[in-house]
DNA sequence: TATAAAATACCCTGAAGAGGGTATTATTTG
DNA sequence: CAAATAATACCCTCTTCAGGGTATTTTATA
């Protein structure tokens, strides 16, 4: 538990040897909504001379301001940010700047935003924030070296999430469907969802029936609790 | 926009003037279960040669082992942590260290997770993530010179929810009740809850009437709606 | 101990829902 | 164009539930 005590980056840099890789300067950019996360990254990743930060944002507009003036390397970005998202970034990113890499560095780690993140803006890496700082120099310098870094539990994640939506997507819900399940979530009777959407009760009635026996539910509570559970609310 | 380049709190440094406050030495230990976070932290309060970080954690025992060892002035701890969270840690360092000041360091800023730490641990401080090091320092300073730091986001979410839990603690649900909400949330019939509790199913029924009245719903869907509004399950 | 609050139980009514059908009319897709 | 899918609509039965009562016993609490 030595790690505990003084300045563990401190300990850790004499005693492993990150900067023997590669001296080439990689050019990284910062993107966090917590700004204390961006000024302790900044701090720590100052011990490292061969990574420079060329530009920091609390929010992906800012950031895209900044790299379209400064050029960058590697882009490490958080995921759930107000405004702009982490994939929306990802992807404006990688639209402007195909050589640019991307590695997240999220809190959560649930298989929706890694499959996201992975699928539609085919990041270079993915690192969980419990990760301490020489795991992220470690992703940095695979990364830029053409490489890709995902942890093991997030890709489990990724893996799980996936299955999950295998088997929902074997249960093909139509539009109208979906329609009346947001409706009945919202606590609408048949005859309210019938008058809501200009169809007869006996229509509505119908369709909850093939709601009900598709999702294997049998009240509005569970079916409610399904669609949360896959996604469909 | 110039902040967003270079080291921000290098510039910021220059331009302010935190060290001249005290120059006593703050002994301050860190309790985030993100190691990157911690390694940030320590990165950039190693700027301020006031301030000198006796230990650090990612899990509340490991950091009362570190603190028993080595004595402290500040704890600043995150929030939502798991196996033992911020109030529990901030809790029992207030019991075996009675001067140590604890500052919350939070993503949330939720009511209940403020009030508990307010309420029951008497903490001297509570800053969200999003604020920057200089804020941090800024606190940490006021909370060592004796005074309180509490942003006003926090304070104005935590008079929200005091708010909110007064509107609730009108509506006096009986244990009993609370028991039947949980298993209707659960998906039980009427005839299921008063299998599992051993009572009639007119008692049931008589509850239920009871519980729609006080809290003004009139379906399951939009009592199990009230009921996590009200942090009742 | 007196009183209030909580938990128990029953009755009645009418509306709504779950589950079983069948069937016609778009609309999409191979 | 033919076949499949989606959306529409109706019928019937039986159960459950919401909402209106009243009333007894147990448990706190003043």
């Amino acid at each position: 538990m030595e790690q505990l005590y003084g300045y563990r980056w401190n300990t850790s840099r004499n005693s492993h040897s990150y900067m023997n890789h590669s001296q080439t300067l990689i050019r990284l950019a910062i993107a966090d909504d917590h700004q204390i996360v961006i000024d302790g990254l900044c701090a720590a990743l100052k011990n490292f001379s061969h990574i420079s930060i060329s530009a920091t944002g609390t929010d992906g507009n800012a950031l895209l301001q900044s790299i379209s003036e400064k050029p960058i390397d590697i882009l490490l970005t958080d995921v759930m940010m107000p405004h702009i998202g982490g994939v929306e970034l990802a992807l404006e990113v990688k639209k402007k700047y195909p050589e640019v890499k991307i590695i997240a560095l999220s809190m959560s780690g649930s298989g929706t935003l890694v499959e996201e993140m992975m699928g539609k803006a085919a990041i270079e890496g993915y690192l969980l924030k419990h990760c301490g700082i020489e795991e992220l120099i470690l992703a940095i310098e695979k990364v830029h070296a053409g490489g890709q870094y995902f942890q093991t539990t997030v890709l489990d994640e990724l893996s799980k999430h996936l299955q999950l939506k295998k088997q929902t997507s074997d249960i093909r819900l139509t539009q109208r469907e979906k329609e009346i399940i947001s409706l009945m979530e919202k606590g609408c009777s048949n005859k309210e969802i019938a008058e809501g959407l200009f169809i007869s009760v006996r229509t509505v009635e119908t369709h909850r029936k093939n709601i009900f026996r598709k999702t294997g539910t049998n009240t509005v509570l569970t079916l409610v609790k399904w669609a949360y559970e896959h996604k469909i609310l």
